[in-house]
DNA sequence: CGTATGTTTGATCAGCTTCAATGGAAGTGG
DNA sequence: CCACTTCCATTGAAGCTGATCAAACATACG
């Protein structure tokens, strides 16, 4: 695992297509806030680069303060790490994900890391602000971006103080795939099945757990034809079972602002 | 436990006091962001009313959508409640803390509660919409304050899924004791005090214990002279031994929005 | 003074951890 | 192309943390 600055690489491509939003794909994810063109022009303009990291890769240590970036294109995982090394994955960062903005308040107390190769946007330092001074309706959204992320962070510390092993890994599986319905992400063919980058240690990680606990509940979840999360790719093959277990009140999507 | 629309009671005293920040104990807090006098004014115009509720009474429940408060005086709990009734306390607030912001950005799912008598301040539903639109000070510390409240969430998420029983406690203990402390509301004299009123149940719901376990880490803490939580008061025999079970990162004292 | 609520304690048990060992898959250098 | 390394998945045995259940006790309150 490494860790490296963000002006590692350089990115790849003709010139033209570094800074340019206008073929982002993300453009028309599903729940994306609608903005006129005049709003995203501005966004255009405070895009620095876009570039690529590979896995494992730290984006942002802890207690890093600045910095705006959006994941384009890959997986990343955002953890707290406690001092003897403990640690809580609290977010997965999928396509279209804002990261960096806690930095904002305080310097952060998490680190976000790809969990595979990964395409990042990164915008000026100081985008925050001044899409703040710029217009209400990005100050508006971008609370709402913050809210909606405390939201997520209640339903987690839920999950973890209240639900039992295989309730709290279903819950995982059923938020990726939601989320990566949203962004179009999901295979339809047969059974239902996306990507999921994830080790068993990262879901032990993700659910406060051992690894060796997962493997066992990844198991049982197989046997019962519910789900199986095998090289990279997770499968459902009974949803309505899987929420059940996770019991998941059906999440209301929220409306989610692309940059 | 009743719930009541928060139109239930008056507020005490001569009208005059009843809408004035003027004579406001929180304009003073430690690390309270600072205001110029327009500014200030405007939050005033924001203010409806003042008024009193008791002990258990549901402040805001889930899935309610608007309205914006301040704890003025008393605690609470803001609780995530799963379908099955288990429990999960998010936040304990204290006084000077905005209550129901959350519902900015989409229909809550946690409930708050008070858990003693409590004075709470009302602002205009739309408050926050006002604010965003007047001033872009107001929507940078807005947004810091949401963003510090995912802060928090996610280092509960990391205790909730990676601490086990007694650190939890003792991390609530700490967390309490210094919030407490910048409001004004620690006695020193001889050892530290603070006002707690949570009973075993609250503790658990809070840790993702049971009240019989919490008892028995109570004793644990009792016995070796770190800590007792007795009669609603938290007190605090060992501060240095309480951070060491807790494993606390000297929180940086984030700047705090007071209304 | 009776009732409700919260605290305290112990016995028993289950869920999950810890530890250790094995096997598979992918990458690396010769 | 193979030997070697490394990381990850898998499994089982043993043990501990914390849950569950039940009962007695304390306290506050109408």
């Amino acid at each position: 695992m490494q860790e490296l600055p963000l002006t590692a690489r350089e990115p790849p491509g003709p010139a033209a297509n570094r800074g340019s939003c206008e073929n982002c794909y993300l453009k028309n994810s599903l729940h994306g806030v609608a903005l006129t063109e005049a709003q995203r022009r501005a966004i255009v303009g405070l895009l620095r680069r876009r570039f690529v990291v590979e896995e494992g890769v730290v984006l942002v240590g802890p207690g890093q303060s600045r910095g705006l970036y959006t994941l384009y294109d890959g997986w990343a995982f955002e953890a707290v790490t406690l001092a003897d090394g403990r640690r809580q994955i609290v977010n997965f960062a999928i396509p279209g994900d804002i990261i960096g903005m806690e930095g904002e308040a305080a310097p952060a107390t998490r680190s976000v890391t790809t969990m595979s190769g990964a395409i990042v946007c990164e915008f000026a330092p100081d985008a925050i602000d001044l899409m703040l001074a710029a217009d209400p309706v990005f100050s508006r959204h971008l609370l709402a971006t913050a809210l909606d992320r405390a939201r997520n962070l209640e339903n987690l510390a839920a999950t973890l103080g209240r639900k039992r092993a295989i309730e709290r890994v279903a819950d995982i599986f059923v938020n990726i795939f939601r989320r990566s319905a949203a962004v179009n992400r999901v295979n339809y063919s047969g059974s239902i099945s996306c990507v999921f980058p994830a080790t068993h240690r990262i879901l032990a990680d993700a659910t406060g757990l051992t690894p060796a606990h997962i493997n066992s509940i990844l198991r049982e979840l197989r046997e019962h034809h519910v789900a199986v999360l095998s090289g990279k790719v997770l499968t459902i093959h009974d949803l309505a079972a899987l929420e059940e277990i996770a019991g998941s009140e059906a999440a209301t999507p929220v409306s989610r602002l692309v940059l």
